[in-house]
DNA sequence: TAAATTCCTACTAAAAAAGTAGGATTTCAG
DNA sequence: CTGAAATCCTACTTTTTTAGTAGGAATTTA
């Protein structure tokens, strides 16, 4: 069978990993279901939104090392959010989970690596161009905390009840 | 060994493929270095970017079979840009080469799937998110054609010698 | 003290990425 | 008309990443 004839099947290169949606959800979950201040266990929130627990376990264990949550052990146990809602931004989660922002690492702030390419990045068409694309997502994603995202899904659940 | 003790590797998740970048850098170098009108030859492509030669005739097979590239056979072929090359927009040879523009499937005009987790799209704060920085993105890529980059990176070569 | 929970280590299967290898085919110059 | 230069075509390999799964140890609290 020819190569290209994968003509039915979906690619998905080169997108946000499900780890890191995963990890997106959880922090939301734990957001808006934690309203009272008492953590929320990874068996309600890998049900709540429909993730294998096993995979959950692991995600919470990243957010948990840097940072984004705090956990607590034993019975009425869980996750709590490890700093406020508008000081986990986007951005940061991403690059947390996912890695890279950019789209080419010789214009990534936080992943540099020089091109192999090109061996004068100033005098390179595509750097300029990455440069601003990564410019323009990093102007939303760095913007955009949890504590926004929460406030648009409360407003967004409001909106299909009335 | 920890599975997280990976330190010293660099993430390079989630960027654009080398596959893609080859395919621009030799989108930009036929543009250029065909100003008489002839082809150039894929060998000549891979030593003046410095792309392995054998992964670059796949590349240019794709580029091809999407219309980016006309070739011709025998002395003296190799190819040429098959369109204007104010009509190769960056955002299309990315499509073709890469995949998906947008982070997350269900944001995605050319590779649209529902998401696997939140039953409705329209209650999802990273649904509406996601569509933010896509439209950002394409804003950037869907505007740039190769001719764009061509200009650039002659005006950067200027800017050297001068 | 027992149940509920997080914590920790290891393993697996599937897919994608980045090439490599070898030769068939076509074209043109001499 | 022949040989060199080029594209074209098929198949294979290796490495990395992704998306889990499995099983149990440690801790906390009712």
């Amino acid at each position: 069978m020819h190569y290209n004839s994968n003509f039915f099947f979906t690619i998905f290169a080169r997108m946000l990993t499900m780890r890191t949606r995963y990890a997106l959800r959880a922090l939301i979950h734990i957001s808006i279901e934690s309203k009272d201040g008492g953590p929320v266990s990874a068996s309600a929130i890998a049900e709540g939104q429909g993730i294998s627990f096993k995979f959950l376990e692991a995600i919470l264990h990243d957010l948990k090392e840097a940072g984004f949550v705090v956990s607590k052990k034993g019975i009425g146990g869980g996750y709590l959010l490890g700093k406020m809602p508008d000081a986990i931004r986007l951005a940061d989660v991403i690059r947390t989970i996912n890695g890279p922002i950019a789209l080419v690492p010789c214009v990534s702030l936080n992943f540099y690596e020089p091109c192999s390419i090109c061996p004068d990045e100033s005098k390179c068409a595509l750097h300029h161009i990455m440069t601003e694309v990564r410019d323009a997502t990093l102007a939303i994603l760095e913007t955009t905390s949890l504590s926004d995202l929460i406030h648009r899904e409360k407003k967004l659940l409001k909106r299909k009840i009335k």
